[in-house]
DNA sequence: TTTATTTTTTGATATAGATCAAAAACTTTG
DNA sequence: CAAAGTTTTTGATCTATATCAAAAAATAAA
């Protein structure tokens, strides 16, 4: 379970803790572009990718604006649904056949109970998707569709080979005539 | 003090937490133009205006970005770097003569501790802070600027009176001249 | 393998806002 | 009150991206 891998670079794994989050966790499998959480549902999961890919969606005016990518080795989840327990704006599709391991907020909550120094693992997944979310905004004001793209390639490069491209250009803010003008050096 | 009229409608306060707040809570002055926190300074107080204004900014390819207002009534902090307790990117500036009361975050702690209910608190300033942040980027990605203006007439035409056009310019996203234009109606 | 559907690319045109410059209006300083 | 400095507005021009349409390429279904 590469969560176990990840977390241990966070916290250190007490047996004790080892042992609640054996029985907290649990893994699910999805196929290619079923939903893990459609909009109005309540999100009570945070997921962390196994194995394949998963995206955060939601609509603005007809259209499908992608909002993020999660590959293997990577948490996902609607965020501010799950930490104010609202109604989720995003659904949660899978990109690709996808198995996660999934960590409830009741289970999440009681670890942080139970095992102060997981609080740490709350901090840095909110510290972690807000900077996330203010760099979107950096990017969407101040880059040029071009300089996104180029980032995008620089820093995650297997989400463009991985990901179809009408939901890469929906996350990089742009249409998809545009992405591929880029794409082509016009 | 102002601040206890808005505290009461978010949470109920005993008479011991009345007594701790009055003890943790400061009074502070400041004239236009000062800095309340400049760049690169550590940012461990939560401010809340009694009287005047506020915004936070930060110098994005040498200009001046403003990330928000607050007046009368209003919170504000570096939000990140308030909880992360990193160093902040952001100044903090009175646009007018302004009086706040001041809460550091390791008397924040201390209430979380003491007074389980300001936890309450705590989670109302951290959503609201994300969702405005969220709306900006709604706004910046799929709002014309005129659109944006229009906004914040409706919502909080007080900031247009106050707030030197320059500043309401780089708030909006959009240059001094375009939001010129916008006014001008062409 | 062929047909149908979807995704991606290319062509042509329109536009919101930036940029640069200068003028007008307002505020600050002496 | 006048001069200097700053803020705001107006004029002219340019450009990145959207939009609409159609073609090409890739994928899915029969």
């Amino acid at each position: 379970m590469q969560l176990f891998n990840s977390l241990s670079q966070i916290i250190n794994i007490s047996t004790e803790l080892e042992k609640a989050l054996t029985s907290f966790i649990s893994k699910k499998s999805f196929k290619k572009n079923e939903f893990l959480l459609r909009a109005d549902e309540y999100c009570n999961s945070l997921y962390f990718v196994e194995k394949g890919s998963l995206r955060g969606f939601y609509f603005h005016e007809e259209k499908e604006i992608t909002n993020w990518f999660a590959l293997e080795g990577d948490f996902g989840t609607s965020f501010y649904p799950f930490i104010s327990k609202t109604r989720s704006y995003e659904n949660i599709q899978a990109l690709e056949d996808v198995e996660v391991s999934v960590l409830n907020n009741t289970e999440l909550k009681k670890l942080y109970s139970d095992f102060p120094e997981t609080e740490k693992l709350g901090r840095i997944i909110l510290e972690d998707y807000y900077s996330k979310l203010e760099e979107r905004l950096i990017n969407i004001q101040f880059k040029s569709a071009k300089e996104r793209y180029s980032n995008l390639m620089e820093n995650r490069p297997q989400i463009i080979q991985r990901v179809p491209l009408g939901h890469l250009a929906s996350y990089l803010g742009i249409t998809q005539e545009t992405l591929s003008r880029i794409r082509a050096g016009n």
